[in-house]
DNA sequence: TTGTAACCGAGACGGTACGTCTTGTCTTAGA
DNA sequence: TCTAAGACAAGACGTACCGTCTCGGTTACAA
């Protein structure tokens, strides 16, 4: 019973989409989130406005399949299981951190989760598109820690996952202080070992 | 050598600042982060546009501002401490987690979130001005449990408080899942107790 | 020497044709001119709208078409001969000025007169197949007229049908006056008569 | 009662109106009427859009006002009387058709009097402030030929200058017909003396 | 007591970008 | 092959705000 007319997506120029996307991650790296526009994007893509405006929603939601893309190239593979959690761990923070400091990813990350901050649905769906994958990933070389009597039997995977990315993340997007490869070790120390003092 | 004729902060009309700085909150839990225009703020103000613009630098810190105006009431108080470390944290993540899903403090506090993710400048000000002085409370708190022997003594403070606060603040932000007491709880159990296993 | 490659007439549908020009007139009555879309005649004539960029160079020639055929349909008459030119006159004056107030004929008509004013092809077109062919019946009533002895015989007829359709067609583009039937009769008369006095 | 907040017309700028009917005129001559838009003399003029916005409600009424600015400067001088009614109207359409025929003001007439055709509030305010002002000049004229005995005394003067303008105004819109001195003269002799015979 | 210098409200200004609409061309499916 | 349908690049539409500027009106300090 919808009055609007969809647009027939078998009839979708690909060079168009495509265009858009590289045109959209370029600008945005180029002069920031705040300055990104849509007209600037159809100029730079070579593409009528109308054509992004028919094919998504909100900037946000384009920002996010550009990143998707950006993300999905070689992003399927497992954690690296060593035999040794901290290790791995450490391998896989610094490598988080590493990311987060290189500008190419800097700049349209954070405007993605700025996006995620203000529109519930695009954080939804990014919860079930990227994060949740991710997520599946780290669980699973949590688990078989586990299995390796490297990681208590009891812990909440989720808990463990955020107690190890949740302030990586957070210094990053707030800056309340330096994001180094020692910070993201001291997290997996700090973690691993709990606040604790260890028994006599 | 500035050019620049600076305002005159005496004869700052403090009816005027007011009745911003409330506007302001007021229109961002209204409209939203996206839709808060300086010329809404100054019509919801009575307020000519020159007067925002003398004296606040960008959109990010007049909110900055006015959310100090409403987390600078009862704010000072230190942490409690009853003696137990694992209650007392836990009772200041439950209000925190309170405190975010209330919506009196849920939109203003995404849009100041979303401008300091994009404003260095605005970032570094808010590292100074409010986390850190809260910062500092939560260390004190620890410092007092590493006296009592509930902590250990080589933990890296920064990274304790992160460990606690930074999966609450990612789960607030990016909605990747609910945020609720339990987790809260859940939270502070496994950073206490750390993820590997107990020693036989 | 053209390159464009011109569509076979032969093989032109008829039903479309129709239900254009049927559209364009209907269309041009309901929304005016100036929000006439070859868009909307499209979707009205349930035509794609490069069956009408086939077929027509632009929208005025369209609506000239569409014209066209509106007034072919009862007009090849030629004007009434009672042997009294004033009469005879004032009839065909008084029908036009009808025929003008008439809102199914005014606002196509309107439409066209305001192509012909921008476009001197289109002009010419006019003049040759709607303006001419209805000249020459006028001029062939005031031929007779003058075998009659009710018309000078040095007068010019193309000025003699000026000066008495000009005034109606200009009080009608520009609403410079009511036009009533008494206003054409008047014409007439002071035009048959003359400005200057009576001699003695 | 009115919720439409309107400018401030004492802090209107003067140069920016007069850079915008001066844009006006130059780009409708330049482009045509057609391809005249908003932007283009926003653009031209050195001026925002919302600028013109804020002042004229229409296309057509800028235009109108610009040609009005045209028309102003040396318009107010009456019709000059040598005594001689056929020379002094010969010497006034000879003008009117000379300034027709000067493409200086052919191109923005014709596009003021196409909104006018479509426009009934805009010819209203035509006829009132342009048309209704000149008419009177004519009229002035031809009432002291009445004085003089040089133009029937029974004569509608509207009718008679609609009879002796008409015709040119007719002839230049539509194109019916090449725009020459000797028709203007024409045009005057044969209204003058009427299309029926002498009488014997 | 009166300048006079600043802030105040208001809002016009030159601009940018918005999201929608129309244009004329090009592409695809189906009769 | 011609049709309808409609996606495409282009760009004008009228609106909303941007940040700057100028206007009078009103304090409040200084002469």
């Amino acid at each position: 019973m919808s009055t609007k007319a969809l647009p027939d997506p078998s009839r979708r120029s690909e060079t168009a989409r495509r265009a858009i996307l590289t045109a959209a991650l370029d600008l945005v790296a180029e002069v920031g989130y705040a300055k990104l526009s849509i007209e600037g994007i159809a100029k730079a893509a070579g593409v009528g406005k109308q054509t992004i405006y028919r094919w998504w929603p909100s900037k946000g939601v384009l920002l996010f399949d550009a990143f998707l893309g950006l993300a999905g190239d070689g992003d399927a593979a497992a954690l690296s299981d060593t035999g040794d959690l901290a290790a791995d761990l450490k391998l896989v923070l610094r490598a988080t951190v590493e990311e987060l400091n290189d500008p190419r990813f800097d700049l349209p990350m954070r405007a993605l989760h700025t996006e995620i901050v203000h529109d519930p649905a695009l954080a939804a769906d990014y919860a079930k598109r990227l994060d949740e994958p991710m997520r599946e990933l780290k669980k699973d070389r949590l688990r078989a820690a586990q299995r390796a009597g490297q990681l208590a039997e009891d812990v909440d995977l989720d808990v463990a996952v955020d107690l190890l990315f949740g302030p990586i993340l957070n210094r990053w997007l707030q800056r309340t202080g330096p994001l180094t490869p020692e910070y993201a070790e001291r997290v997996v120390d700090t973690a691993l070992r709990g606040l604790r003092p260890r028994e006599p």
